[in-house]
DNA sequence: ATCCTCTTGACAGCACACTGACATTTTGAC
DNA sequence: GTCAAAATGTCAGTGTGCTGTCAAGAGGAT
């Protein structure tokens, strides 16, 4: 039917099991996320809301800072801090060593939520994680940062 | 400073793992998207309109259908179908057994692309691939996998 | 002090995914 | 056959992240 084939390049068999991989990680990530969400949203929260929430937790720090932490934009948790001013779990505070990047800082209902949900992941995640090598976690964990690491040099090199 | 410590639960050694595996799985996901953006920009598609595209390589599927082999929602991947069909990759073509749910098809041209795509893919994959035993990653996504059921049980258990 | 560069916040737009609600169609229990 | 339940497409809205652009502030070289 579709004859003209054109030889497609050979996969190779640790390259299959990669897909399968990359399939799972997909939905794990899927999983992550609802998982966060619902640890939150008695709170008032989102999974996004708690992580920039957690990111401050030790000292006020202005967003591009957060950010950079976070492996993600300045816009994206600039967004994020403006909902939680809004929501009054943040507050910015005039920065003395920088007129205009402001810091982020928790309010005491905002630190106040942050424990609670906290202590609630913490029981949740002994939960799941119960029975598990840490060990063997952490194997995955070095496997996993490996090819991230082989993905980031692979897409870094050729024409970014 | 903040004296209230109102003793949080312990966290087990396997549950640190955890949380650091799931800091993995979000960079991870991120890096996954990246390289399926790159590897399909050339030929006018992104990541999502690509995998659409692979779910349909054997044989032309209802929206709904596509949705719950990918483990997405009917509208999200309605909307991709949308735009491919309005970008000439697919077309709408009715089914026989359901007057309701057309069945999204390849074009010729739809075909062609995905060809080239996917000996790109195949390419690079091996590249990033090479010299992983296949057997350690069956292991990690094992481990995945059981993990994903785990949190599938403990979201679906209580109050959904 | 001046100039150049980097950082930062702000704004606009896009991609992707979700939920909720609605009408139409299909399916299955009766 | 009838009718309720489920599936499907459609529309509207939300959340999260990205890019690009701009002006204001900070830092360094001259």
């Amino acid at each position: 039917m579709y004859e003209k084939q054109e030889k497609q390049p050979r996969r190779m068999p640790e390259s299959e099991e990669l897909t399968r991989l990359i399939m799972e990680v997909f939905l794990l990530n899927a999983q992550f996320i609802a998982t966060g969400d619902r640890l939150t949203k008695d709170f008032g929260l989102t999974g996004a809301r708690w992580q920039v929430l957690g990111a401050i937790r030790m000292e006020p720090l202005p967003v591009a800072q957060i950010a950079r932490n976070m492996g993600l934009t300045r816009q994206s948790v600039q967004r994020i801090a403006n909902i939680l001013v809004r929501d009054g779990f943040v507050r910015f505070r005039e920065n003395p060593n920088h007129k205009r990047a402001k810091l982020v800082e928790l309010t005491d209902h905002g630190r106040t939520i942050l424990e609670q949900v906290s202590s609630n992941e913490i029981l949740f995640s002994n939960r799941i994680a119960k029975g598990f090598s840490p060990s063997k976690l952490d194997d995955v964990n070095k496997l996993l940062r490996s090819i991230r690491r082989r993905l980031e040099s692979a897409l870094n090199m050729r024409g970014d």
